[in-house]
RNA sequence: CGGGGCGUGGCUCAGUUUGGCUAGAGCGCUUGGUUUGGGACCAAGAGGUCGACAGUUCAAGUCUGUCCGCCCCGACCA
């Protein structure tokens, strides 16, 4: 991509909405805009870092075994009444009536609608387990949307839900899940806690969460530095390890992920039911499995930055390559940019050619501050000694280099 | 919902205390020129219902009231 044919709108100086860190780049460096408190529109930049965070959990999910599926948004309240979550859910679900009078909502998550669809369609021992999946917009009703897309009215969730015959299944696939979030995270690069936490209104015996260090994360995770146990404080005054007596580490996290044992209260309450080998009929065993896919842009960053911008994880860097030609009226150094640009195009890179007509320092700080992990600078050296200059952000240490050797630098660098 | 802060061109802000002439600066934008490896410089321009409404006054960005929006702390939170 051309940067000129772009829309990335940087901004030099924080606008006076941000206040966290992560909030602050990711307006400065044109990945999202407000439209109201709460909800963002996402700018080139900002969806090609989603898309790459979708595309590793599609990944992740569809190595163990889930298949994707697409759920409405728009759902009849008799549902969530039928569960009784209409009631625990309260305010934090929008409702309205359609022009019928029929009373409607939007969906804060999807448990109902799950189960009332695979309910319809499973009878037998035969068709289990299954394990489904889908990447789709929430919208709940924030009593305090904050730090930009960490809490936001509307958000983009991962939920996946698994169907079993007993516990040993759901436990099995509970597993699986834990795993692929492992890998997952790990993949966004993000070094997260595993912690032990409340159901909630999910409803169901065990959960785990997946916190992100972060300042201003909304959460307090307490961890034992002895037995490195953590759980998420429902009481932040709880000071001492239950196993271990000694005092208990606060830690701010941003919960991105909360996977739940949910046995069968959705199942009873809907009548979700199947015939075992015996002809004995029971409800099925469920479990949950939930990301932020949006939020996690902003944990991402909150974890990956310095003093000049963001320092993008190479999975989920909105595009591989900066190259930045420093005289754009300079048809040596344009025909070089360009050269460079089709060549790691061709192959299979993700380049972004900064043909701004911009002096060489407003580039430099714009592709800092973009956070692109490799920036590849076609200017006066190139002229002199026919070399480029490339420089990995994370390190901030620039190597020259031929231009005939561009992609296996690139690559090096990539996978250094 | 309780407490606090803020609202003035696209962005950052000054001006409001103590009402006064045509509402300012920097960045960004347009045009011309000089520059060109870490957010250049000069010159000339464009761009504003000063969040909205009502009130006080000869006169309101400035005072009063109501409302709206945004941010932070708290309560709440899958």
């Amino acid at each position: 991509m051309l940067w000129s044919r772009d829309f990335v709108p940087t901004l030099k100086e924080t606008p006076q909405e941000a206040e966290c860190v992560s909030h602050k780049l990711m307006l400065r460096a044109g990945l999202v805009r407000m439209l109201m408190s709460g909800a963002y529109s996402y700018l080139p930049m900002g969806l090609r870092v989603l898309d790459n965070i979708q595309r590793i959990i599609r990944q992740e999910m569809n190595a163990c075994g889930a298949s994707e599926l697409l759920l409405p948004a728009l759902q009849p309240l008799e549902l969530w009444q039928k569960t009784g979550r209409d009631q625990d859910i309260g305010e934090v679900m929008f409702r309205f009536n359609d022009r019928r009078g029929r009373k409607l909502c939007l969906g804060p998550t999807h448990e109902e609608v799950i189960t009332d669809l695979v309910k319809n369609h499973i009878s037998s021992y035969k068709q289990l387990p299954l394990v489904l999946y889908q990447i789709q917009t929430k919208f709940r009703d924030e009593v305090r949307p904050r730090f930009g897309l960490v809490r936001a009215c509307e958000f983009i969730m991962k939920d996946a839900y698994s169907f079993d015959v007993d516990e040993a299944g759901l436990d099995k696939n509970y597993q699986a899940m834990y795993e692929a979030y492992q890998r997952i995270f790990k993949r966004c690069g993000l070094n997260i806690l595993i912690t032990e936490a409340d159901s909630g209104i999910m409803g169901g015996k065990v959960s785990h969460e997946f916190m992100v260090p972060a300042e201003n994360g909304e959460d307090i995770v307490l961890r034992c530095p002895k037995c490195k146990k953590a759980h998420t404080a429902k009481d932040p005054n709880e000071r001492i390890c239950a196993s271990c007596q000694a005092t208990l580490e606060k830690i701010n996290c941003i919960e991105v992920g909360h996977i739940f044992k949910l046995g069968t209260k959705y199942t009873a309450s809907l009548n979700g039911n199947f015939l075992d080998a015996k002809g004995k009929l029971s409800p099925i065993m469920m479990g949950c499995y939930g990301i932020g896919v949006s939020r996690l842009i902003s944990a991402i960053i909150e974890q990956n930055n310095d003093k000049d911008g963001i320092v993008w994880p190479r999975e989920v860097a909105p595009y591989q390559v900066i190259i930045l030609p420093l005289d754009v009226g300079d048809g040596r150094i344009m025909s070089e940019a360009f050269v460079a640009y089709q060549e790691l195009q061709e192959k299979g890179i993700d380049v972004l050619l900064d043909d701004r007509d911009e002096r060489a320092g407003f580039k430099f700080k714009d592709a800092d501050l973009l956070g692109i992990p490799v920036q590849i600078i076609v200017g006066r050296e190139f002229l002199e000694q026919g070399s480029l200059d490339l420089k990995l952000r994370r390190e901030a240490k620039r190597v020259k280099c031929p231009s005939s050797q561009i992609y296996n630098e690139t690559m090096r660098l990539l996978n250094g």
